[in-house]
DNA sequence: AAACACTAGAAAACCGTTTTCGTGTGGATA
DNA sequence: TATCCACACGAAAACGGTTTTCTAGTGTTT
């Protein structure tokens, strides 16, 4: 087990000082060309690698990102972190992940934790039970700091930070619309309980849609999930006790377990009754038939997010002029729904 | 903006010396109770927080450690650092995650950039360009320096390191064996190219239960797919060529695309076709029919692993003695695989 | 020959913390 | 009263680098 090579030990045995290693490494005019050549040459030798725990200290900043998650077994967000770390390396960055498991306690233990010097700044998605208890302290501190903060996706309004979110509503909008166009009327949405930001804007968006067409919205298509273990009942029980022509989802999940229903049911997708959801992975692709989905360009997002946040930090630039950019969403037109040309041809 | 406050302000400002505040704040017995107690005093309402660069640098250690992995939007490996992230949370660590994306350089960069004093220990599986060209050299290094390195899943036999391997072959063995008893004769595979280590082990287990069992091996049932973007028109074309009434294949999407094809050509499953995969996510739950599937445990997997790890550096055991722990697979029976029971009464 | 410019390298400061090794005060002991 | 020992605290080194300042030596110019 050869220990690691310092700046310290090729002084020693090129019996030269410290600094004179260290300047020729970084290639200094300071000092002679066969000087800096022997240095560098016997560098690369000994395999030497600068620490940068040692850097850090000195230049107090570590290079280093650090992201807090809610989930990472979550398309969404690990999608997210990937662009995350493909801009990151970009700029010579390293991406730390945390999760915070959806809890408030966890989200500001693991902020305490990598604020005392392991990154330089952060990106986030805030923990349901964050949005829950409404207590943003943790955040605020960090701010406080002088640490840059951008959230994502899930943000809390009051706090000034970037944000980066997805244009929730008018994607709800455009997806409910492209139903209706299609010759649905009846259209039951599958969405999350109000507090979740995503789910209230998506839900907003279905509503907007409606009554811009004059359809009248029915209570009892609504559909608010909580418990997203138990989800697959309360889908059923909707689809016992309702009669639609189509489904709007706020997530991909939802989606593929309502036309379980729909198919057990023997009912023909998208000519009976139509899906679509948000969300565009591997499940909409790959279920029979394929899910007509809306997009929201997660690795997108994760690439907004750092950027903002390492132009911050590379351009110290002064902490006045928080911006929030709205990534728009895409349909995906697949199996089900029906396609707008042929109702159109009708 | 307040500035991060050290050891050092806190000394200043009490007009004591910086030993006398540490010391203090570690609560050594040296220092008097009531300079103990005002400086503690002070230091929580200044909110003061070590640094904890310093301190690795201090202790050479950095309560860090580094996972890579090759893809992130990836329920198996999403789900290993999900284990990974709750055992290293319990014993006090920070997980820091970084992606090779299957590329053999990056795996590399990587390795290089967290060696530098950013983490105390690896955990890795291995990119699939790392196994193809076979140069081992940065974990033989980093190894070298004295650094532990756990490798899972994907491991490469010469490295000596501690491993976590799933049971593939007999995982493979047992499900094909399932098909077997629930009536199945003529089994497809989907699979992997042999160089990905996990493919051949489950290739493997086919051919063992096969052989058990007097089953001719039929070459033109074993699909080797290689590309995974285009895996859709292979899958086709074996559907459309050959004819079986069970199909047994290493990953999810395989199965549920394979399903796809059934489900076109009008056959019911399971009763006139059969299908089993490994790899036990939402998908495999939510398609319909619900798939059989051979779950992996990779919670689990990521406890062991984070635990062989930390294990190791918390103990400070010296290098000898590694071990390879294989995490046995189960088989969750849905709707996709005729029941054992009613082959039986028949 | 004196003044000057240049190059190379030695030495020290610095980052924030821990740790080792004093040092001065006071009380107890001889 | 002189010696010893706790005790409470402080000075300084260490961790591993970077950076700055200072010194010494060489060669050129006037």
């Amino acid at each position: 087990m050869s220990k690691k090579v310092t700046i310290r030990d090729i002084a020693r045995e090129l019996d030269v000082s410290i600094s004179t290693v260290s300047k020729a490494l970084r290639n200094m005019k300071e000092i002679g060309p066969e000087t800096t050549q022997k240095i560098q040459a016997f560098a690369k030798l000994m395999n030497y690698k600068p620490n940068s725990i040692a850097i850090s200290l000195k230049n107090r900043k570590t290079k280093n990102i650090g992201v807090i998650i809610p989930e990472i077994v979550h398309h969404f967000f690990s999608t997210v972190v990937k662009g995350v770390e493909e801009l990151a390396e970009e700029r010579g960055y390293n991406v730390i992940v945390c999760l915070s498991d959806e809890s408030f306690s966890k989200e500001v233990v693991n902020m305490e934790l990598l604020a005392n010097g392991s990154i330089d700044g952060f990106i986030v998605a805030v923990a349901k039970e964050t949005m829950k208890v409404k207590d943003y302290h943790h955040f605020y501190e960090v701010i406080d700091q002088g640490m840059p903060l951008v959230m994502f996706d899930r943000v809390v309004e009051n706090v000034l930070c970037d944000k980066v979110v997805v244009d929730d509503l008018m994607g709800a909008y455009y997806a409910v619309n492209h139903l209706l166009e299609t010759g649905c009327r009846r259209i039951a949405i599958l969405t999350t309980v109000d507090y979740i930001n995503v789910g209230k804007m998506r839900t907003d968006g279905y509503l907007k849609a409606l009554a811009e067409n004059d359809i009248p919205v029915v209570e009892e298509l609504i559909l608010k999930i909580e418990d997203i273990d138990n989800c697959e009942e309360e889908i059923q029980k909707l689809f016992e006790n309702q009669t639609f022509d189509a489904v709007f989802s706020v997530n991909e999940l939802f989606a593929v377990l309502g036309m379980r229903n729909a198919i057990r049911q023997g009912r023909k997708i998208p000519e009976d009754i139509s899906f679509i959801a948000f969300t565009d992975s591997i499940l909409s692709k790959s279920v029979t038939p394929a899910l007509s989905t809306v997009t929201q360009h997660a690795v997108q997002i994760g690439r907004i997010a750092a950027q903002m946040l390492i132009n911050r930090l590379d351009d110290e630039i002064s902490s006045d002029g928080f911006s929030t950019q709205i990534v728009k969403t895409s349909i995906i037109e697949r199996e089900t729904t029906k396609s707008t040309k042929i109702s159109t041809f009708k």
